[in-house]
DNA sequence: TTTTGTGCAAATTCTTTGCAGACAC
DNA sequence: GTGTCTGCAAAGAATTTGCACAAAA
């Protein structure tokens, strides 16, 4: 559920004037990076890809620009153990796959039950959900079929 | 959805035993202690309980036996961005609900949407579950009641 | 006795912070 | 102009690691 880059681009640059944060070189090219991102990169992959452009950024704006973004609810934050991935492409909550043996981290949309059990959980604890990290790890299919294969 | 202290305390025991691991003071203590554990501490609550009984104890034993009991899936890492929590009281993975304003770590058991929700992913991903890590940050009833009372 | 576990301290790694100079507005 | 942002380097914090000694089997 990947949105269109370009309006990905516009609402992360508008978020950023509605907050009054001015718009610098590198925070522009940091939203437009993270708009057309496919994957779940890391503090440090953004910083050696914008690092090509301007080589002057530092691995500090980076971290505090997604902070600010991840403050407007426009990035998302995926908890790795001391490994953060960012999810800026896709704004809205959803799981994520991890595969154990690739490493490949894969966007858990359009899962139904989902709506099913934030309610549940609303209800049964009176808890209102903010903000869910959902995370599973376990074996994608590809590799499930190549250790099939094997044995 | 505790389990009677005694039994997982056998279990966390006989589970070092059949590895082949060493039935050391240190270990056998910090099994006793997540038997009994009520909430979800994390390496260093633990090491300073134990500290107590063992003033010689290192932190990095500590580390070291969670690690042991997590591979055997005998304890719960839940992962808080720097600071990971342990639940070996309740082996079985279940969602936990963190409150934003009172910190506090809620079990979520008895959540019946959680099976759907694994076979959903299971089937649309062929992706097989291993390990999953859900949470909820929000408001517990409690901050949510006192937040209405204020206005 | 032999192998595994331990404490200690240093190393590692991700992230944050303080500050003087740079830049958006 | 002026208040925010930046890079830099250093600080911070949780966890891991290497090694000589200690203890379990």
């Amino acid at each position: 559920m990947k949105t269109d880059p370009e309006l990905r681009y516009k609402t992360l640059i508008s978020k950023l004037q509605q907050r009054g944060s001015r718009l610098t070189s590198h925070r522009i090219a940091l939203a437009r990076l993270i708009s057309v991102s496919e994957g779940h990169p890391n503090a440090s992959q953004l910083f050696k890809k914008l690092r090509i452009q301007f080589p002057s950024v530092s691995l500090a704006t980076i971290y505090k620009t997604l902070a600010l973004l991840k403050a407007e609810g426009e990035v998302l934050e995926i908890d790795l153990h001391g490994d953060s991935r960012y999810d800026g492409a896709n704004p809205f909550p959803h799981p994520h796959l991890i595969c154990e043996c690739c490493g490949m981290i894969l966007d858990g949309d359009e899962i139904k039950s989902i709506g099913e059990l934030n309610n549940e959980i609303e209800s049964k604890y009176g808890f209102q959900i903010t903000r869910p990290q959902q995370i599973f790890y376990g074996l994608c299919k590809d590799c499930r079929a190549s250790i099939d294969k094997k044995g």
